[in-house]
DNA sequence: AGTCGTTTAAAACGATCGTTTGAAAAGAGC
DNA sequence: GCTCTTTTCAAACGATCGTTTTAAACGACT
């Protein structure tokens, strides 16, 4: 039987539960518990709760960041004047490459559910610490969506991406709440992919629309 | 110093750290120390600090929601087949009316970040609570926009509104953070009201895509 | 086998949490 | 005045938190 290294599964155990509660309402004892690891591995192997924290992020966060800059390569390389779309397209590619269809729309939920808690439960360190890391090629993109749509400013394309940001994480976020709400509300169960396929083109008109 | 001053004073200090930082990042001695009342007040008066979450709520929900019921009473009788554009403006009145325009962004914010931890951070407690007490009066207001829209289906209308609530509760949950980014970013600072007004049509064009 | 650096283990640390206690202070009714 | 209820207060409770300590177990190497 081979068992991942205590590393790893601190980490998936803490990616999970932080997914699920979030920072604070997640001890480092539940965490080592379903790892079933001692609880001072945590402070041995990462320092502290902090800096547990930054490392799960760290660790979906860099790849994927990685994987983003390379495509925006592509894409630069091959489309000297890449539309709103094609960049878009990008990140939507760059999420999903890599996963595996049966756990996609798991992998997805999780991924938006930290990104919501980035920005909602962030304390200053770990804002400090995404900023420090990630902000440029978040930059970069926002860049290219900024040249591919001359016509609106500044201001505007970035608030509407993040007006975008929000309806997906919050959507993902609270998808268990919303699923329960749906069932009584209209009867029909919603699948992760049923949701994602109205909520992409909602996004979309949205986010094209000229003003 | 009589008991209203002493529940009044919690409430407030209570919901303004609550929606800065979530429940559990929110300790009672936080909570007594800034209404200067003392620690063991909160026992005293609400029973625990589940039965004080649910306090927070109910006291601006209660009065909205029967805003909201009587508003709805009022469109009914004079307009016998309201448009989506009716039920939402009767939304947007509701919220709005009755807070002064000077403080009535910093009382949206309050809204939306509270809806925001309701969704994202609650406990069975005070999800069955909102439950028992306002999920009629929610249903209720679905229902209008349903039949407003006959062409899109229950679960398109369901969805679509919680898309949108995501926007808002999300944005302005995190305001402080993407002000700051957007500061950064396009050097321009954003108002609360500068927001608002690129935020809803962009949920405006969302909403009422046929598909 | 024996040594040395790494990892795991159990136990305890001080701090903070929500809650409870018991007595003092304040109000209300007569 | 006095009595009885309500409210405030300081102090402490047990529980849980993140973290630290100390020693045992393990692994690689000579």
């Amino acid at each position: 039987m081979t068992q991942a290294d205590t590393v790893t599964r601190i980490l998936d155990s803490a990616e999970q539960l932080f997914a699920e509660k979030g920072f604070a309402e997640t001890s480092l004892r539940m965490i080592t518990t379903r790892a079933k690891v001692n609880l001072a591995a945590v402070n041995y192997h990462f320092g502290s709760k902090k800096d547990l924290i930054q490392a799960v992020f760290a660790r979906f966060l860099t790849p994927f960041t990685q994987k983003l800059d390379k495509e925006l390569d592509a894409m630069v390389a091959t489309n000297r004047e890449p539309t709103f779309q094609d960049v878009l397209g990008v990140l939507a590619r760059t999420m999903l490459t890599g996963v595996e269809t049966h756990q996609r729309y798991n992998k997805l939920s999780v991924f938006m559910r930290l990104l919501g808690l980035a920005y909602t439960q962030a304390q200053g360190h770990l804002r400090r610490f995404l900023n420090e890391n990630y902000a440029k090629t978040y930059g970069r993109f926002i860049g290219y969506l900024k040249a591919a749509h001359p016509t609106l400013s500044s201001d505007e394309i970035f608030w509407r991406i993040h007006f975008a940001i929000g309806s997906a994480v919050f959507t993902m976020s609270s998808l268990e709440v919303l699923r329960s709400m749906a069932q009584a509300d209209t009867g029909h169960d919603a699948s992760v992919e049923r949701v994602m396929q109205m909520l992409i083109p909602f996004l979309s008109a949205a986010l094209e629309q000229e003003s």
